[in-house]
DNA sequence: CCACATGTAGACAGACCTGTCTACATGCCT
DNA sequence: AGGCATGTAGACAGGTCTGTCTACATGTGG
């Protein structure tokens, strides 16, 4: 994608997105931002007032951006003609393991804004709050529709999820096979329990 | 305990703990750590040439300090005559739950920092992974002995506890609370795969 | 008794941060 | 023809950041 044939706000949210994701939201001053994206300073700050302003435009891109992967890598696996077997949670550990091995892998973009300014950039938290709702009730639609428990066992699932993404996100030896695999045995137990 | 009367750097270092860790690493500068703690600068630069050198301090001030906490947390609850029952693992749960209601909690501190300095300070991811080791470590040995998965069986449970108090930082409306049930119904499912 | 670690007080440098300002160009819609 | 959104170029202000510097005080161990 030739992002220098975009109008400039887009090309400044693009921009912002891959700096603020790859470096961290403080880390980046509006300088850099700025300089790489290929605008001026009159011209980004009338596109947004305050740097509060372009992480809460972040936030959002990014919840767009990343939802719609996450329902297509689930459905590119079948999730849709599965759902509701047993085995349709399992499918989140594959989903993982292919944004694990992502390059620009860096973790849970909400997650890490959360420690990041959580406390600082008003509406930060509630976004990220946001974002995980909506990726549970994604969790949700792989459960058989008439299960009661349904929701609580998605929101047990998303649990093991982001704890997986925490721990890959952390690197090491071998980080994200193991996170893989550790989230592939929690959600075994989790569809076990509803064959009972 | 009063920290005046401690030698300078024990009153920096305890000081930068609680400022690094209820506002972030990045957002806390030196020259409010210095104020803070009362110390002038050059005492400060003595005792941690850079401020990197004093991130590194306090990361493992951090862990010796929470691995003391989660330790005994578990050990009030019985942790030590329980382990190896297929119970035993459900105590992490009441343990997170007691860190979650601490007003001063703001997530787990190595997260965090992962999250905000992972890739510019050398040694936090290092410091990070051997903390959340040394964590897994204690989780199994809630675990019968013999148990021939015990380690995988605890970092599944590892995941499940990191995946609650991130969503525990998260805030909300009533996040706490339903982190503490989601994780409970996780360790259920875990725990119930030793029955088979 | 003197050497050295430990401490105090505060000025200073140089970088980077966010955000404002002037002055000018272009193209589109009415 | 005129008005307005959108764009360019870059200087500037005022703050904060990390880290260095000079000059002096105190107490302790060899």
């Amino acid at each position: 994608m030739d992002i220098s044939a975009l109008p400039a706000r887009e090309r400044i949210l693009l921009t912002a997105h891959d700096l603020f994701y790859a470096d961290g939201i403080r880390a980046t001053g509006i300088d850099r931002v700025i300089a790489a994206s290929g605008v001026t300073k009159v011209t980004f700050y009338r596109h947004f007032p305050s740097k509060d302003d372009l992480v809460r435009a972040f936030l959002d891109h990014r919840h767009a951006r990343w939802m719609a992967w996450f329902v297509d890598a689930l459905g590119r696996r079948g999730a849709h003609e599965r759902a509701g077997n047993a085995g349709a949670l399992l499918l989140l550990a594959d989903v993982m393991a292919e944004w694990f091995a992502d390059p620009a892998f860096r973790g849970c973009a909400f997650i890490n804004a959360v420690a990041e300014v959580g406390g600082s950039v008003e509406g930060a938290a509630e976004r990220a709050r946001e974002h995980k709702r909506e990726m549970v009730e994604v969790i949700a639609g792989l459960l058989p529709a008439a299960l009661p428990a349904r929701m609580a066992l998605a929101q047990a699932a998303a649990l093991g999820v982001d704890g997986a993404i925490v721990k890959a996100q952390m690197g090491g030896a071998a980080p994200a096979r193991e996170a893989v695999d550790d989230l592939r045995r929690l959600l075994e137990a989790l569809a076990a329990t509803l064959h009972r």
